[in-house]
DNA sequence: ACATGGTTTAACCAAGTGGTTAACAAATGT
DNA sequence: ACATTTGTTAACCACTTGGTTAAACCATGT
């Protein structure tokens, strides 16, 4: 059973460099402490990967795709605007509730080098607001709602729904709230924010 | 002139470490690079300093005092809340181009080691949501406002206003606009995020 | 049985890392 | 004038870092 051996080493280290990289960053993770995580030698991680850099990409990009489609349901679904907000709304929240280090590892190493994102753009499913850009466009048209431009939208529906993730500990200390009320809070928003927003924008 | 030429050193060390600890966290940041940005040697920041820990933490201090009072308009003014968020929105993105690195260094580092942010939280001037929460209520209760919980609204406050910085290279990548159209967008923000947020809110 | 190929390991390495030291310079107090 | 304190430097140190190497291991094909 050589590949299947070999495969699930490679798994392991994977799983074992997200969980590190995730929450500690490219520059807070130690690959002795990736490699003590896969139950492996060090050396195995250069034997599969070649160095920090690449293992640390594979980890990023991973990472990228699962948050990509999440997105991609605003930008490219069919349905009306307001249906998107809700669905979005109450499915990010549970989804980040798996995945609680991922949009700040993404926001935190895309900060860290900006020009990181670019190797991404030309893969299929980057998302990509063109098309959201013309249903806005249309449902302004038609008086479904109020005028505003797809980016602002679209910025505000990603900023209600990520920032109170990315921003946890500095909203926790200043709302005095404990992670039980925190939680709480967030299960609220997947209702509210979407509320919040169509509230805001639907014309009646 | 012992004293004064000792404060400048200790001055210029602050000022490299912010630049450097700001831009590159406390695991990027190289204790040389800071010396080297200051012009001195690497032995004053331990004379100034002590470790690197107490160093970053100057600085840690140094930007939170600067947001905290930016926070505090919202929590803390005596005016309506329409007035602070108008207020708030125009100020804080103003400010934010003044220190473009502050937000998500702030976020970054709490996320690194959440239990940082209660040693500053005994700090006067450490913002504070009881009274805000007083004023919603009140509020709700005379009719100006739709009921919302003061957490929610203030959690949607900050969103708004700071995602948009935490998150640019992301944004900036979705919806294909350089750094030049970013800023238009972000000044275009400085009245339709408060609009949106008032819209969302304001009984008519 | 044996050669072959990929897999795994312990030991190693050069280049940094934060931090210290001891000597020197400059200012101050007396 | 001289001793003392404070500021500054170059050299140094122990330790950690990412990465390499050469030898061993082990499943397979012949």
């Amino acid at each position: 059973m050589k590949k299947a051996k070999d495969k699930n080493t490679e798994e392991q280290i994977l799983s074992a460099a997200k969980s590190i990289f995730q929450s500690k960053g490219m520059d807070g993770a130690r690959m002795q402490e990736i490699a003590d995580k896969a139950g492996i030698n060090k050396a195995m991680l250069h034997y599969y990967y070649r160095s920090k850099q690449l293992l640390f990409e594979a980890v990023f990009k991973n990472a990228f795709s699962l948050l990509a489609p999440q997105l991609n349901a605003i930008l490219n679904d069919d349905s009306s605007i307001e249906e998107k907000v809700r669905n979005f709304t109450s499915n990010y929240i549970t989804f980040i509730s798996k995945h609680p280090y991922l949009p700040n590892f993404i926001i935190q190493e895309l900060n860290r080098n900006p020009e990181f994102i670019l190797n991404m753009k030309d893969t299929n499913g980057f998302p990509n607001i063109e098309k959201f850009k013309k249903q806005v466009a249309i449902e302004i048209e038609n008086g479904l709602i109020k005028p505003i431009t797809a980016e602002q939208l679209f910025i505000n529906i990603m900023a209600l729904n990520i920032f109170p993730f990315v921003a946890k500990p500095l909203i926790m200390a200043f709302t005095n709230t404990d992670a039980i009320a925190y939680k709480k809070i967030m299960d609220s928003r997947k209702t509210e924010v979407a509320d919040f927003i169509i509230n805001s924008i639907k014309n009646n």
